[in-house]
DNA sequence: AAATAATATGAATCTGAACTCAGGTTCAGG
DNA sequence: CCTGAACCTGAGTTCAGATTCATATTATTT
């Protein structure tokens, strides 16, 4: 999945390192000096190889950080996955939603500042990929609402609601991994989330009609 | 407030009216052409002017970008303050909040793809200026939040609800602003925002603890 | 260990975009 | 209707960063 096009694919466990080497690199890169900053060969150098084996590999810059963005997606659909297939027929949605809250607060948590970076890079490509993950994300959601409808207030459209949820809770943990990525860790933000998408569901909504 | 430094001070109209002309062209080119697109020679072509003209009056081409930032930061908060001010001592908080979503729609919607592009513009800067602006907001959002603290469910920690609530509000919107830009005008979209800001702070919220 | 393939190197090339400046054009006042 | 100041022009300069490629090194095969 590294290389793209017309690049040689790496076959001895030598050139696997180097690609990885080079991932790693960009990764360390993004994080010090920002997406701006992310040059070709500043990540070599700290790849600890030249620039031509970087080219060796990806077919240009933007294939490493598609590299990057792919791996993070992967990463979060496996976990999300993980919690939501263990709970597929669980009755306790709070639970769920709370698991869910707080796995998206250790994806951010794990490393704000490459997450951002790599957020924006999505943002110059039009969010291609990363919006196709939240489609995945929010077909999920809307699912849900349907199937446990009777538990909350009536939502005239599914969609806007499956939009508000997932589009204010990733709202907010983006926000807070900028300002004060400390405060992912902290439970009470994992329970403020909770109770912000909870009590826009809930039947006693004061917004009712 | 348009130049910075050792540039000149535009004095006759005919001045007065390319700057404008400079803003206007590079807010044009910014909502077709997105921020990596927009480079200085189509911004002074789109102006009608020539590139020396608009290094006449800002010493660089991110002073361009930093005076539209300016300008929809000003507009915003003279906006929020119209709303504002005008209810200060108005107890129908859902009615302040309600017009606080609209005006932020409106905004947005107003022009969406531009809105879009700037703030990707100051992601790069690190929000130096949409931060502080939002600061502000949030200070004020505390300030009702405490007035007000006998209608809503007891808010343990006062800024985290600020940031919560100010950080989905803003993300709902962005993000819709960037996947649907027509909802925005939906009156059911703001129902929906107020919806998820009356029931976070909702006495009957079902996170209690 | 020679031959071949894989991998690595990094100086040189290419590109495009920011910014400059020497020289024109227009205006305001006298 | 002249003149200096304000304003405009755009080809030319500069430079940083992406990409290439001829050459060198290392691994694998026979």
């Amino acid at each position: 999945m590294p290389p793209k096009k017309q690049v040689r694919e790496p076959s001895q466990a030598r050139s696997r390192a180097t690609v990885e080497a080079i991932l790693e690199g960009a990764s360390q890169v993004l994080r010090r000096e920002g997406l701006e900053g992310c040059t070709t060969t500043k990540v070599a150098e700290r790849a600890g190889v030249s620039v031509g084996t970087l080219y060796q590999y990806f077919p240009n810059k933007e294939a490493v950080f598609d590299t990057l963005i792919d791996r993070l997606l992967v990463e979060r659909a496996e976990r999300r996955a993980a919690v939501l297939d263990a709970q597929e027929d669980d009755e306790d949605l709070g639970r769920a939603m709370r698991e869910l809250i707080g796995q998206l607060l250790a994806i951010h948590l794990a490393d704000p500042e490459l997450t951002h970076q790599l957020h924006r890079y999505e943002a110059s490509r039009g969010f291609t990929r990363l919006a196709q993950y939240e489609q995945t994300m929010r077909s999920h959601v809307e699912r849900q609402l349907i199937r446990f409808s009777e538990r909350f207030r009536p939502l005239p459209d599914v969609e806007l609601a499956s939009r508000v949820l997932v589009y204010s809770m990733t709202g907010v943990v983006e926000r807070l991994a900028r300002e004060d990525p400390e405060s992912l860790g902290d439970p009470a933000v994992r329970l403020e989330v909770a109770a912000l998408l909870a009590g826009y569901l809930a039947p006693g909504n004061p917004v009712l009609g």
